[in-house]
DNA sequence: CGAGAAACAAGAGCAGTGCTCTCATTTGTT
DNA sequence: AACAAATGAGAGCACTGCTCTTGTTTCTCG
């Protein structure tokens, strides 16, 4: 809570941009080094169990010195969500807009997925932080919202392309009023101008099942539970991500 | 590894079945008291800050007791493991031979996965330790593969039923030969008797789809990431297994 | 340039953890 | 009654997050 003696986080209004002193950018690179130690740490030792400790025996600090950097373990926690969460909606951004045929709806749908488990496969650890168990008492701050929204973002702007497009999907099986369940949902593609009045209520809801369902394929890949059902992830999640496009009613590009 | 000095687990063969001791008695149920004190705990702690000092002072205990009972922190775990995944399987198994009208496979499909779903409710921290991240470190012994099974042989069991009554599922999108990839399941249904040699490997994939999606639906409730986008969190279940019932070919009872 | 302030690193220390060891007590068997 | 096994308690080790104090380095400003 008290954030002992940090430096002026931001210069005080109308103040030219100083030049950065020595300092500065030393306690820059020293808070990289200390972040990428403790993603190095976290892929082995879990959220709850990260030592502090440790992290600053990495980086050559005596643990006190590392609480000029972060004020408590909560708060690297919190920097290394914002990181993850960060490169995670990076990772997914640029293998999508690197589809140069936008009108090929299932080519970026597989492009955003294929990210999504690339990235997961090759940081296990930071993936547990962002999409396992939260840590027990710590509750993720603000900062943490926005950079966690990056990859449905891209998922939802695809899909509602494809809509636009006349993509046509299933019928509902029950005939039901199911728009105030996601509304939510709804309000949050329409505030970044993604969805139009008019999408139905069906697309929202199957959107919303894929999300689940390719992470919940992922985190039961990294956790254990696929063994002995499935023999190569890599396949099955292809196999899973073609059948939520057909779901979704994303046709291959012509 | 050492087990310290436990009691003879099992009489030595041929042996009549002598009476219970008041020291057997006595040990069974402090046995008991612990586990359950450690699930308390576990609601408010997570697997991995579980503390075993902190259970031994529930049940007014010294730490060094403890281990004449487990004889390490991961024993604790594995027994809490084989606990929680007993219950939620008895809890599945128990609501879905409740539902009288066996050819409802509808009927028994959502009894199942809403048994699941008050479960995991119920008991989060148990869920978690489940279907959460896993801890760094343990690796959950052969003993908890059974009870971990019983969920998803209770739904393979409803949905080879409906395709024995007739069923059909839309066919796949492409035209793949994902049979080896699902080998496991396959041969893992037919082991237990579920699955005649015919069934489509379609059925499979959309079988282990359904399996992940509804736990990743738990999964994003239990662990926040519904929050925003879905209301009620019940509802919206609900409107999931119909989907993935749907998905299945699976047909309302006439 | 040189003084004062700010930032920093190191160490000691506190309360907590998992786990081991020793020792006294209780219980069951012969 | 005698002996062995099982049990509980306590001390102790190495570790943890975090705080506080002390000495040093770096920046800023008169």
């Amino acid at each position: 809570m008290t954030p002992v003696d940090h430096p002026a986080p931001a210069a005080s209004p109308a103040s030219p941009p100083r030049a950065r002193t020595v300092r500065e950018r030393a306690r820059e690179q020293i808070t990289a080094e200390i972040l990428t130690a403790a993603r190095i740490r976290l892929t082995e030792s879990g959220p709850g169990e990260l030592s502090l400790r440790a992290v600053a025996r990495d980086v050559g600090m005596v643990s006190s010195a590392v609480y000029r950097y972060f004020a408590s373990r909560d708060e690297l926690l919190t920097a290394l969500l914002v990181l993850a969460y960060d490169e995670l909606g990076a990772a997914v951004e640029q293998a999508e807009a690197a589809v140069t045929d936008r009108h090929d709806v299932v080519g970026r749908w597989r492009a955003a997925w294929l990210a999504v488990r690339g990235w997961a496969v090759a940081h296990p650890g930071d993936y547990a932080l962002l999409y396992g168990s939260p840590v027990p008492g710590y509750a993720a701050p603000q900062v943490t919202v926005e950079p966690a929204t990056r990859v449905i973002v891209v998922i939802l702007g695809i899909v509602m392309d494809a809509t636009a497009a006349g993509s046509r999907m299933p019928e509902p099986p029950g005939s039901g009023d199911d728009a105030p369940v996601v509304a939510g949902a709804i309000g949050f593609a329409q505030e970044r101008g993604l969805m139009q009045a008019e999408a139905p209520t069906e697309l929202v809801v199957r959107t919303l099942m894929g999300w689940t369902t390719v992470f919940g394929t992922i985190s039961f890949e990294l956790f254990g539970h696929l063994v002995g059902s499935v023999s190569r992830a890599d396949d099955y999640f292809e196999i899973v991500i073609d059948r939520l496009a057909a779901d979704l009613g994303l046709t291959e590009a012509d």
